[in-house]
DNA sequence: AATTGCGACAACCGCCGCAGC
DNA sequence: AGCTGCGGCGGTTGTCGCAAT
């Protein structure tokens, strides 16, 4: 193993780190920020390259880090993203706020994989191990029917074998043959106006090559607004019966967009966040890229300082750094914004609005487009835009 | 009490995309 | 257009604590 390239020329230190390196850096970030990452050991006294210290910030000691397990809802969450982004931590990342990349890869890789495994499904592909050994009787264009499972409310895809149209029945037939489909039939979960975790149908997330008529809009969630209802907590209400015929027909561009990591999270991500916008206290040093800014919860989304007034009910295994600079877990904040349980979410508002609303630091569109520093400005929005003009 | 196995968590590595030159 | 540095990502490995033997 060698060194990073950005700090083989010097004798750099490895491994743990140690209280009073974390200390350092907490101290150098919060009074400077970490601007460019490769000059913070050198300001902050480390020795240590800049890679280490960014991911030291962003899986340890940033402020607004979740602790403590997972609960079940994000158990479901983690599966339903995994189900349609993959391997793509940092995305479902963004849908976990609080949570690191991290964080979520670890728990997958220990916890849920093993899980999905016992209840016989396979955890890379979320069918069930029975049909994954069998390849050739996936092919959705030789078989008439799907088998997919319900996520129920243990966090655990039951195994229950439930017939649907299948979405290939409605392919053009002529740009489809010939193509190999892998189809997922998923449910998801999204905040309610109940502190329930409602179900609700993602579309029949198809990869493949295939082309289809039917324009679609490509943005998966308004996609879901036009075709999807949500349903209450059980989840028999929430599977095959909703599943929009219209829901079959996703051309290559579209499934590109589906897939595209842009397209669910960078919604929400691109919007400003609030602590970049107003604080004083913990400006944004790194504007103009929304991944660094605010709504991703990542890197140099620089939060306020939480409220202490607010804290309560510590989770006991809180690290020492959390006690620096005025000890707060952040987690409590996280909980006072009702994740999961956002009271603000019109079940039938679920658009592009309604996502700006699902992040936490809930600001309508409207009022985030208002602010001066507005992500929106940046390369993200530019993806957006397309997607907002067919609302 | 010592050892072993395992799970959870932390950190590193290599690669990639992007921006600046 | 090519090079370089940087940030970011996903895969992998290392470390630690705990339970079982």
């Amino acid at each position: 193993m060698g060194r990073h390239s950005c700090c083989h020329k010097q004798k750099l230190r490895k491994g743990l780190w140690s209280p009073e390196e974390d200390e350092k850096l907490l101290k150098h970030i919060t009074k400077h920020g970490h601007g460019c990452w490769s000059s913070v050991p050198k300001l902050a006294g480390l020795q240590r390259c800049g890679k280490s210290c960014r991911l030291r910030w962003i899986n340890y000691l940033r402020p607004d880090l979740k602790r403590g397990t997972f609960s079940q809802q994000e158990e479901n969450l983690i599966i339903e993203l995994h189900s349609v982004l993959g391997n793509r931590w940092s995305q479902i990342a963004t849908q976990l706020p609080g949570r690191t990349d991290n964080e979520i890869k670890n728990l997958w890789n220990s916890c849920i994989k093993k899980k999905l495994r016992q209840r016989g499904i396979d955890p890379s592909t979320h069918r069930l191990l029975v049909e994954s050994e069998n390849p050739e009787e996936n092919k959705v264009s030789t078989s008439s029917e799907n088998h997919f499972g319900l996520y129920t409310g243990d966090g655990l895809k039951q195994p229950l074998i439930q017939p649907v149209p299948s979405p290939a029945q409605s392919f053009d037939k002529n740009s489809a043959e010939g193509e190999e489909f892998i189809i997922y039939n998923s449910t998801a979960f999204l905040p309610s106006s109940s502190n329930s975790i409602s179900f609700f149908p993602l579309p029949q997330t198809i990869y493949g090559g295939a082309t289809a008529s039917l324009p679609l809009n490509p943005n998966p969630f308004l996609f879901l607004n036009q075709n999807c209802r949500v349903f209450d907590m059980n989840p028999e209400l929430s599977c095959s019966s909703s599943i929009s015929a219209s829901a079959a027909s996703i051309s290559s561009s579209v499934l590109s967009n589906l897939v595209d990591v842009k397209s669910p999270v960078d919604l929400s991500s691109s919007f400003t966040h609030p602590a970049c916008a107003e604080s004083p206290t913990f400006p944004c040093f790194d504007g103009g890229n929304p991944r660094r800014c605010g709504g991703s919860f990542m890197d140099g989304g620089l939060l306020t300082w939480p409220d202490m007034s607010t804290l309560q009910d510590e989770p006991e295994d809180l690290k020492w750094s959390e006690y620096l600079q005025g000890h707060f877990p952040v987690s409590s904040i996280l909980q006072n914004q009702q994740l999961y349980a956002n009271n603000s979410i019109s079940e039938s508002h679920f658009d592009i609005e309604g996502l700006a609303l699902w992040h936490p630091n809930q600001l309508p569109q409207q009022q985030q487009q208002q602010q001066p520093n507005s992500e929106l400005k940046g390369k993200d929005f530019q993806r957006i835009s397309p997607v907002s003009g067919q609302i």
